[in-house]
DNA sequence: AGTGTGTTTATAAACAGGGGT
DNA sequence: GTACCCCTGTTTATAAACACA
């Protein structure tokens, strides 16, 4: 039934296609009426899942079909909060530190595993001070740079605390060449591109290649399986993977191929078509020249990279995101795919005409990447801790009875225009920040919408507006991991809390010396008012970005304290939430240590052209997390050292919120 | 041997490719070689001309095989001006006032009329104060709105001054529903949709009743002919075809379906996913509720919105564009079209399916729109006559010998952000203003590339940037007409010089209070630096674009003094142009009462999302003009009264330039 | 449950223009 | 010197997935 072999290749929410080359039908539909878009085709449905232990009130906890180290959990609606979190316990403790140590929450209202049940993968460091993957040698680092460590949480444990990172025991998920590419910062750059190239990268990704590529498990996608990002994603972890964060036409081209060997067995072209579609289509990516002139380097512009990176987004169960460039490639001249060869050449290089995979769904989850300014490069392009990324472990608020529901009030950060200049010093003294007039310079567009009242709810897709009217956004139940936040990790959709949340909650102004930088004027011409307040009315959940401990050090956002004018609940300290602590509200994740995907981080600022525009760029922290169902979950819990301790800082959050919910 | 039948359609320099319904062969392209795409296929040639009329030189006149009021003139490489003066002034004469007035110069150095000509269309009243084109009723008039005369120039001649346009004679350019627009402002929005649509397009289009469609000639489009314009330009004159400037989707919609019946009969719905595709990508249009959150409006961004109105682009070729909604169907309510019909009436509206035909190529060329401003409505987006677009019609320049080629300096002006507030006042005492800086505050981005010294050439298409070390631009030889500027007319493509322009040269920047409206903060974070200087190195030819004559009155502009700071040549008054003129600069027109093409008016602003990213809106003003040969030129020529006086104007520029180009 | 509206991504393609052969 | 081809870059069109009211 379908009809167009071009159907788009959507990172959201995928429907597990998995559709592969179908010939081009071009079937006239002339089944379809008239003013109404054909319908969507329902994917079949996954395979049962093989083992099921039954726990206490239903809850069915199944090993994953293709990740040995996750089990799902399917909870049934009737189920006690008590028992859900005695099966986790309990299946946490069943294996040890090195057992399966992720699960999936699944309502199971709808009779069991839907078909189309998009997942919500948290990973969250639940260690003492999570470690810091510091980028390469000491000495390139700048800052202290922060990290979320996302890996299989294997170390975590209290005694993995290495800061390099290096010696990940998960082959899948290799991080070793992390700290690769700080070394020979700026060499060789606009001259022998060829050679140069192969050097960066080789460098780039010399020791990936210890990856075993045939080592996966079974049903795992293969290296050559459509990787699960975006072109948008890819380009910026191309461009971000570069010591001077730029990288020309060509370059982005061999890296994607290296990295995503997919892309080098394409026949077809099409996929470089889109990369340059990509590269215009998008003010983030803007092109400069060489000094000379003679070569065009594509950038990112600044205000607008999150400097995202590969290693950030590499997710466990997709093979080819770690993967390596074979030596064969990364050392030999490329010039068969720079175009070096002739023509003639090149044309007999053409065989069967394939068409593009569709993308590949992510396995199931992915885990969330987190801005790790300049710990892969040592570009000047260095964040200060106190504008890491930060994701605020908040408690459980005191839910009072008084809103039946959107009652939980979780900010979003307003995106801060990352400044990438080494001038910027580092903030230790940001408490003093206030929260509210944080977000105003940053949002002169889509401004608050001041106009008529209630406006349309209609949302620009994960833009939220922190509208001033309504600083502190609210959450509303069961609207929170249902397809949203991490959606069902179909390639980097979400928002990731980035740099240090400002949380700007309305009231004092202060807050602007950390976003001069980004837009501090509002621009002539533009006016707020009118305007339809993205997710407004209607928008469902926000994410209390606040900042995330600070990976090998204290806090450095100590001025956190976000909701605190207009809540009631109770602020804690950050540092009572440095293990797995998340919480429900009502129905649904309230407050959470919750990682948005990193959706927006590649999408908020991909179009938005001017800095002003950080507004827009404000956008990337919208989450998606406005669904009204909590049916499907995942959650990654790590029993670091299954010290019951942290079950109990679990437990709280859970059992404070979770029989609403379930 | 083309595949897709998805061929997007390009609406800039069409093949004329005319195959439409192409069932879907999807035929696997397996002769392309790797990396390349398919070969585009090369349209049939357009049908010969019938009559040739041979002048000396090899000069020949034919009439054009489609307009009644055209003639196509073909000139040898070796033909000496004179001999094309002379044959255009025997043309000119040849039938009087009523006759034939308007000639495609061709060159005849590719052995005749080239399939893929690209024509330059160039509409520009010669009278003596051009007539004005006033909004409806006077009192609806706030400022002096500039209108340059884009029809068939007889209401050109010095007596037909009458201000409102109303009766002009080509039932097939009927522009007399210009002026009904103006009344009832702002009437019935929001109530009674489906009623007060009907009324206020009844009441746009009311007396476009009388255009008599099956008047056309043999060859012309047909009324269900696809418009030559772009799903984006669709937009604009839809919304801006409302006082309020703001229409709902289904309004939108519906516009479209009335003044494009090719729309009505498309049976599948894609084009309204183009629609809202169209709408969500664009940052130019933003989405606005009403007070009571019920209704969404879409509306143009002021600063992007240059007023374009589908009269500004009518088209005499293509009568799809001045067509009008039948009674039946202006007047009925239109839930067939709404979707107010059940979904199972709509299904049995779907018969045969049909594929969206390719855009059709504009006949053979098109008037320049010029942004009247709100001389259709009665918005309270008015443009004072000093922010009108007006180009300057410039002497030809004593070219020096010195530089043998690019040395014709024309400058873009920088787009001022479009002031629409009526607040803003006229700036007669214009002539203060300095050139250059006029330009900076306006192209934060993308800005001037003060990086290193060549930079790429690549554009950023029609973006130029008024590169702050070269704030003049310059022309290059035989680069100017071809293709460029007004393209082949294939869908408003083109610049146009919107408000006036400020022509900043470098030197002095006292023009921002003008430009003050616009973008007058540079935004922080934005680093100008490196960023590819779009057009730069290469860039061919720039449009001088000055102000123009003011249509009823004296010249607002008088402070256009360009280039002469940095250019030896002597700048005329303006006055000394205000009939036809203009020149050639070396082999190619170079300063010229060129109206760029209403493509910039349409693209420029699309994606940009911020007001500082004027600097981008600036690309708007970035002309097509960077072709290599002069080979096809379109030129109306208007004799207006046939006075010698004026064909001797004409004569003093084409004289001076063309020797160098023919 | 279905439709309409809105947001994004993917893909193909037209075309410009530089540079190489 | 020119024609042709490839590469890079810019836009538009179209389909589709998905969110959400
Ligand atoms: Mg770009
Ligand atoms: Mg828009």
């Amino acid at each position: 039934m379908r009809r167009s072999p071009r159907r788009p290749l959507i990172l959201k929410r995928r429907k597990l296609p998995f559709q592969l080359n179908d010939p081009p039908a071009n079937v006239v539909p002339s089944k379809e009426p008239y003013g109404r878009p054909p319908p969507t085709p329902t994917p079949p449905p996954n395979g049962p899942f093989p083992t099921a232990i039954v726990f206490p009130d239903g809850i069915q906890v199944v090993s994953h079909p293709t990740r040995p180290d996750t089990q799902v959990v399917v909870i049934p609606k009737t189920a006690d909060l008590q028992c859900v979190i005695g099966a986790l316990t309990a299946k946490g403790k069943e294996h040890g530190p090195n057992g399966p140590n992720k699960f999936i929450l699944l309502s199971g209202s709808s009779g069991g595993l839907e078909n189309d049940s998009h997942f919500v993968h948290l990973s969250e460091g639940d260690g003492p001070p999570p470690q810091r993957i510091t980028g390469g040698p000491p000495g390139n680092v700048k800052e202290e740079g922060v990290c979320l460590d996302i890996k299989p949480l294997t170390g975590l444990n209290p005694f993995n605390k290495d800061l390099d990172c290096s010696p990940l025991d998960d082959s899948l998920t290799n991080m070793q060449w992390l700290g690769r590419m700080s070394t020979d910062t700026e060499k060789s750059e606009g001259s022998k591109e060829n050679y140069s190239l192969s050097q960066q990268e080789s460098q780039e990704t010399s020791d990936s290649m210890v990856v075993e590529v045939e080592g996966g498990g079974e049903a795992k996608a293969t290296l050559s399986d459509r990787p699960p990002y975006s072109y948008m994603a890819m380009i910026q972890f191309a461009i971000n993977s570069r010591p001077g964060r730029r990288m020309t036409l060509k370059e982005i081209y061999n890296w994607i191929e290296d990295h995503f060997p997919f892309f080098q067995q394409q026949t077809k072209p099409g996929w470089k078509n889109s990369i340059r579609h990509n590269l215009s289509l998008h003010d983030m990516f803007t092109r400069e020249t060489s000094p000379d002139g003679k070569v065009s380097y594509w950038t990112i512009r600044p205000e607008t990279d999150r400097c995202l990176t590969l290693d950030q987004v590499v997710k466990p169960g997709y093979e080819g995101t770690v993967t390596l460039v074979p030596a064969s490639r990364s050392l030999v001249p490329r010039q068969e795919q720079t175009g070096m060869l002739s023509s003639s050449t090149r044309s007999v290089a053409r065989g069967c005409v394939r068409r593009m995979k569709p993308l590949l769904p992510r396995s199931d989850s992915y885990l969330v990447p987190f801005q790790l300014p300049a710990t892969t490069t040592t570009t000047s392009i260095f964040l200060p801790t106190s504008y890491s990324p930060q994701v605020q472990l908040r408690p459980a608020p005191q839910r009072t009875r008084d809103t039946p529901r959107a009652n939980k009030r979780v900010r979003i950060a307003p995106k801060v225009a990352h400044v990438d200049a080494p001038a910027v010093p580092l903030h230790p003294t940001a408490k003093e920040f206030k929260e509210e007039p944080a977000c105003v310079p940053l949002t002169p567009r889509r401004a608050p919408h001041q106009g008529g009242g209630g406006g349309s709810s209609r949302r620009k897709q994960r833009l939220v507006l922190p509208a001033h009217e309504e600083p502190v956004l609210l959450f509303q139940d069961s609207s929170f991991f249902d397809s949203g936040v991490a959606s069902d990790a179909s390639g980097l959709q979400d928002t990731q809390p980035e740099l240090s949340f400002k949380t700007p909650v309305k009231g004092s102004g202060s807050s602007s010396s950390l976003l001069a930088s980004s837009t501090p004027s509002k621009p002539a011409g533009w006016e707020p008012w009118k305007v339809t307040p993205l997710g407004k009315g209607t928008q469902r959940a926000m994410l209390d970005f606040s900042p995330i401990r600070t990976p090998s050090g204290p806090l450095h956002t100590p001025r956190h304290t976000p909701q605190q004018q207009q809540q009631q609940q109770q602020h804690l300290p950050l540092q009572d939430y440095s293990s797995f602590s998340f919480s429900f509200n009502g129905t649904s994740f309230t407050e959470l240590p919750l990682f948005s995907s990193p959706r927006e981080l590649l999408t908020a600022c991909g179009r938005d052209s001017s800095p002003v525009g950080a507004g827009r760029s404000l956008e990337g922290l919208m989450l998606d997390t406005m669904n009204d169902s909590l049916s499907k979950v995942l959650v990654d819990i790590s029993f670091s050292g299954l010290e019951d301790e942290d079950l109990g800082t679990a437990n709280i959050s859970w059992s404070e919120f979770i029989p609403q919910m379930l």
